[in-house]
DNA sequence: ATGTTC
């Protein structure tokens, strides 16, 4: 256990501001759930020295290592003081997210066309490093729509409707969009690359609700036990990549002359209120509306397979990034302030009545969605009032083993063998990517939900078991 | 996460 940490209530530690630390740190989680993340927990302590943050660097349980901030990291600033935008506070996959499906079906009406619907969607989610896309745009002209509209845009061109966009966090496409701040390379890199899973911990799974906690929010959210679910998890690609190596390297440079210090040079940022800040978040934003963009192709393909298979309808739930920095107002010591709330590995959790919800969900509160490790559980909670962390939760299981370590475990052909034994169909686009995500390169995500709702950052609502998985 | 080290 790192030695500066207090443990300050329930699944929820405390690190004293020392030396550059302008607040303090703040983690929720379980001891076991901090073990594997000594080095995380350093990070928490870094990123609580940014000009301009604001309460607390915050941890969720499913912390861990990542490029200067943890992911698992929530970290807000007052652009009035100073406060900088980080694009290590984002990620290099921005708006990295995930999206729930609710079929018209139950899991026992569809056991007998799963084979077919799991043959069937193989050949049509484009998957794996670089390969395919549902769309193939020449350049630029061509994916300005979806750099500004999201997936606003890609309903406006056919692919979904009205309410696909209600159940989309800001209605499918982030405001301030500036394609002007995406370079030639990350356009070159994206335009190959729209409606595509990715690799990595990226995939689109059909589920089925094993468990309802809470019926009236599931009610709300359209979902009950038995039924069929499909979920997607993927991010902005090669485009959101390549933004956020660009714009490190702008912001780099120009931290001197913002007078900026910081602990890792990996934290490289810069004034929110400043030509690099506003630069990144532009192009952040279009990242954002691109993976909403792909995020809605991937559901029409899902559609007609569905469709066409087992005739079965899918109706989106809600669809929500786990990277992303934003603008929001929220109350600190009493004082409503604008804040640029850095979530990276981490949802946005708006609590019930928030004005920002749709008034079909408003009751309930906001789907947050976290996807579990391949072969185990996900879940659906929701926000709850007064929640810290700037109403923010968990997003995911968590690595505890990289990616290497994990390939040299369990091989890719006999981690597929084994979760078929469980009755798991599983689709792969490589054995190096499956034998990458065995369950036991991951914190139990069951403990990392736990954690949060413990925390108070959320309350649980369904949890949902795979049928079948198609493997990014 | 990522044309898995421009």
């Amino acid at each position: 256990m790192h030695a500066d940490l207090v443990e300050d209530g329930p699944y929820r530690f405390r690190i004293e501001p020392t030396g550059a630390m302008r607040v303090p740190g703040v983690l929720f989680a379980s001891r076991e759930l901090l073990a594997p993340a000594e080095n995380a927990i350093e990070q928490v302590a870094h990123v609580a020295a940014l000009p301009g943050v604001v309460e607390a660097s915050y941890a969720m349980p499913d912390v861990h290592l990542g490029y200067g901030f943890p992911i698992g990291g929530v970290a807000a600033t007052d652009p009035r003081e100073g406060g900088v935008v980080s694009p290590g506070g984002v990620g290099f996959d921005i708006s990295c997210g995930v999206r729930l499906l609710a079929a018209d079906t139950d899991a026992s009406g569809l056991a007998p066309a799963l084979r077919d619907l799991m043959d069937g969607l193989d050949p049509v989610i484009p998957r794996g490093m670089g390969k395919g896309a549902v769309w193939h745009l020449p350049g630029r002209r061509d994916l300005t729509g979806i750099l500004t509209g999201g997936a606003r845009y890609a309903v406006e061109q056919g692919h979904g409707n009205e309410r696909d966009l209600r159940r989309c966090e800001d209605a499918g496409a982030v405001a301030d969009a500036d394609p002007g701040q995406v370079s030639e390379r990350a356009v070159e890199r994206g335009a190959r690359q729209v409606g595509s899973l990715g690799s990595g911990n990226h995939f689109l799974e059909v589920q089925r609700v094993a468990e309802v906690y809470d019926a009236d929010a599931a009610g709300a959210f359209g979902l009950r036990p038995g039924q069929v679910c499909v979920m997607i998890h993927c991010g902005s690609r090669g485009l959101g990549h390549q933004i956020c190596t660009d714009h490190v390297r702008a912001m780099e440079a120009a931290m001197p002359r913002h007078g900026i210090e910081v602990p890792d040079r990996q934290l490289a940022c810069a004034p929110v209120d400043s030509a690099e800040g506003r630069a990144y978040l532009g192009a952040m934003a279009a990242a954002a509306n691109y993976g909403r963009a792909n995020r809605q192709l991937l559901t029409e393909a899902a559609r007609r397979v569905f469709r066409r298979v087992a005739g079965a309808r899918l109706d989106l739930v809600y669809d929500v990034s786990h990277n992303l920095a934003k603008l929001e107002e929220h109350v600190v010591d009493g004082e409503p302030r604008r804040l640029c709330v850095h979530r990276k590995g981490a949802t946005r959790a708006l609590p019930p009545g928030h004005p920002d919800l749709p008034p079909d969900l408003r009751e309930a509160g906001q789907p947050v969605l976290i996807p579990g490790t391949m072969g185990t559980s996900s879940y659906v909670l929701t926000g709850v009032p007064g929640a810290p962390a700037f109403s923010s939760t968990c997003h995911g299981a968590g690595r505890v083993q990289s990616r290497h370590q994990a390939a040299r475990g369990v091989g890719g052909r006999q981690l597929r063998a084994a979760l078929e034994e469980q009755g798991i169909a599983v689709r792969p686009s490589s054995w190096r990517g499956l034998a990458e995500e065995a369950p036991d390169a991951y914190k139990d995500v069951s403990a990392v939900v736990e954690a949060a709702e413990g925390a108070g950052l959320c309350r649980k609502v369904a949890r949902l078991v795979p049928l079948g998985v198609v493997k990014g």
